[in-house]
DNA sequence: CGGCGATGCGTACACTCGTACACATGGGAT
DNA sequence: ATCCCATGTGTACGAGTGTACGCATCGCCG
């Protein structure tokens, strides 16, 4: 293990992180565990992440970007023409298409600000962003709505092990959206 | 300590594992810590539950009994001709006015589930029960529905610190009861 | 009445964890 | 060229954890 100066060592170890978290749930997640995913010494983890909490920030704003940029690229959410509830629908069917486990990754992440008042200004910070994006199309109420709704029906999927049900959804959304 | 064939016993480790969790979360659970709480000694937790699964099980169930009777004992649930979107955001502010920490705990509690699979039957068993509870005032798929947005809105409350907003909610849920 | 099984109790072990600390190294400011 | 300090590395310690196991104690059933 001799790397020393490593300009990218704190990303690598975000990204460690994230993969930990996705294997063994947040649960899981230790400054050994995260340092030996990520290949550097216990030291290394503990120097840039004074705490879990810091490195659990970092994560989440990481895993916001990612779905963040998501929506950004998809053109028909900014079409005004283009059925809004459908589109969203359709987002999550997509969210959904690539395994559960990225779905439950990105929201055992948001959950967490439950119980870590230290993640609520990131979790904040996503449905404001979220909420301003879908405001170009409604208005910011029906924005927030529209985001709890899908929020909720994430969670029914998620938290029964159901089947998403993207009829169902864009259905439901339409009744919110107008 | 001699408090030998006590027969709530196994109730009463449930009630500390309940407070516990309240107090602490769920990352501060374990056998040892609801012994204390219960005030029996540590094999007498690993003895009535193997696991600390099982234990999350046996609370969790406690929780979601504890909200379906309030759900139950709200008679305006049952009148055909009052307004279900504003009985149910007049119950989720009755659910808040009396502090967060109950909420806190009982998602927590119900968001466990996302990476613990032995509590999703539990989760399903909730939301099948709230929305067979529902189905007397609506059509089943608006009932999820309506579940699915009052998760969302308690979500948004719960995750980034705001208030909760009751003719807001109403209007929501209004739009999707129709 | 006798014993057997359910329940209760205390302790010990191996393991992981967060934290702290001493030392090594070399990039960049002066 | 020199020196300071951000960064990297390895190790140790005490605290907490799940688990296992042996023994104690009574309720109940035959």
């Amino acid at each position: 293990m001799v790397r020393r100066y490593d300009p990218e060592r704190r990303d690598r170890i975000i990204d460690a992180a994230i993969r930990v978290v996705g294997a063994k749930g947040i649960a899981g997640l230790s400054h050994r565990s995260v340092a030996a995913e990520a290949d550097v010494p216990l030291g290394s983890t503990t120097y840039h992440f004074a705490s879990l909490d810091e490195l659990l920030i970092a994560a989440l704003r990481r895993s916001n970007e990612n779905f963040a940029e998501v929506m950004r690229e998809s053109e028909a959410l900014a079409d005004p023409d283009a059925d809004l509830a459908g589109e969203l629908a359709g987002l999550l069917g997509a969210y959904f298409s690539g395994g559960r486990g990225r779905a439950e990754l990105e929201y055992e992440l948001y959950l967490a600000a439950l119980r870590r008042p230290a993640l609520r200004p990131v979790a904040a910070e996503w449905t404001d962003g979220t909420a301003e994006l879908l405001s170009r199309r409604t208005d910011p109420a029906t924005a927030r709505a529209l985001i709890a709704l899908m929020d909720g029906i994430c969670l029914q999927v998620l938290l029964t092990g159901g089947e998403y049900d993207e009829a169902y959804a864009r259905e439901m959304l339409g009744r919110i959206a107008g």
